[in-house]
DNA sequence: GATCGCATGCCATTCAATGGAATTCCGCCT
DNA sequence: AGGCGGAATTCCATTGAATGGCATGCGATC
């Protein structure tokens, strides 16, 4: 069956990068001889290999399809010469992701070893209503989808400060109409993450893109027009026609 | 079927990035009905996404899980700022590959957007024989393998070249001792290319990184050394314990 | 040296995949 | 407008493949 195929490989997460036939088997809940079938298929294929102790790991043929999803690498394919401008000028954290379902989905990260703290990682997931790219795509989501986010009991994700939902609302609407977003962050480590949408063919916000900077190394300010510029540059090579926004006078809730 | 699951996401290639229903059905020799199904399954699960046309293409969570795997993402993750360094220093293309079968898979690329001419993308497959990092691989894989190769007719891809088999064993030869593989290329842009293996933690080598230039640009004498160093780090990164090669005197080839 | 857990092979049962034919939908050409 | 052709989709009886319990061999651990 197709889904014990798939629930094998979700049996992978980050901290699960490598797994026995037995490891297999308990988290998902199969029958060895079962999975032993199934992980044979998968490694013949090449969607699983077998590392140095015979543990399965995800493989490389998997990889390379999957090099082939627009919405990852393909729009990666386009973004990073824009990434990497912003990396020279900033040289901490550069950072692209998309909205999948209530996520954001780390797609692209650059970062000087030199820089700070590790954050998130590529292909990894963000929460949108606390990091620099998750509230620019919440910005510019579907209304009826905002209404469901903001519906939620929300807390800044390191602190655990509960956040209202008037207040994040009015700060959606500021990001809409400023065109970028800007968060502040005491923990773990001091600093300012500067984030602004990238719009697709069709108009529509496909991605943010976005600097990650300790605290008293760049102010958001200076950050922000580069940012705009650089996302509007990307937009631009992404077919996104005319000029962007035209954000709604006073910030509009339903705009769609 | 999971064959056919497979066969379906095999479908999709590099110039076949969305596919409609009947496509699929066609280039997979499948039933419409039976592809239908499938492709419902696969959107369901996330493995394939429908596009703003409602044509299907490879979707997020694919990759999402394709970002665990070691030998792509995992090394790519610890190379970056290795290359980032390299990319600083050059400003051209940086390249990571690592060997899946016959070829070498590129796994990273950085470029800039001034650089000289596309090459290969990430993802893509490249040949053993007539690149800088598909030699270095080559170099470094199991002597049966290397006769396995050594055996076929080849010619030096973009111009047609043929290639001698002897001529081939003596680079390879050179490649193990200098630690490095440097190709000179006129067509279809005059560039030099320069490579260097990376070990893994069991001193085995795992990757190729490289950067290719413009003829002109700098000469592969002053790229040699920066690549070797900047592979010994990377490696080092990746756990290989003791120093590096100590090349067998003479370029024997039998050597594991 | 014995035991436990893991990887693997085997096989009768059963359940789910299969694809042909019919239907609807949509875009294009006349 | 009208009608044609291809694509997407539904349905269902048939068939063929997935299933998992059990037994075996293997290796590590106490």
């Amino acid at each position: 069956m197709i889904d014990r195929a798939f629930a094998l490989l979700t049996a992978f997460t980050e901290d699960r990068r490598s797994l026995t036939l037995a490891e297999l088997s308990r988290v998902t809940d199969t029958p060895p001889s079962t999975t032993l079938r199934l992980a044979r298929r998968l490694v013949h294929w090449g969607a699983l290999e077998r590392d140095a102790d015979g543990r399965y790991v995800v493989g490389l043929r998997l990889w390379e399809v999957a090099s082939l999803a627009p919405r990852a690498h393909g729009l990666r394919r386009v973004a990073l010469p824009y990434m990497e401008d912003l990396y020279e000028a900033t040289h901490q954290h550069v950072l692209l992701a998309v909205r999948d379902g209530t996520d954001a989905l780390l797609v692209e990260r650059l970062s000087a070893h030199t820089a700070i703290d590790v954050l998130y990682r590529v292909g990894g997931r963000l929460p949108l209503h606390s990091t620099g790219v998750g509230l620019v795509l919440l910005a510019h989501a579907e209304p009826d989808f905002q209404d469901e986010i903001l519906g939620q009991a929300l807390t800044h994700e390191p602190e655990g400060v509960p956040l209202s939902s008037a207040a994040l609302r009015r700060s959606l609407a500021e990001i809409r109409s400023t065109g970028v977003a800007v968060v502040n962050r005491a923990e773990p480590v001091p600093l300012h993450a500067v984030a602004a949408p990238v719009r697709g063919a069709d108009g529509e916000v496909v991605a943010a893109l976005s600097v990650v900077v300790p605290a008293g190394h760049a102010e958001p300010r200076v950050l922000a027009p580069a940012l705009r510029a650089t996302a509007r540059a990307l937009s631009r090579s992404l077919g996104a026609v005319t000029a962007p926004p035209a954000p709604a006078p006073g910030g509009l809730r339903r705009r769609q």
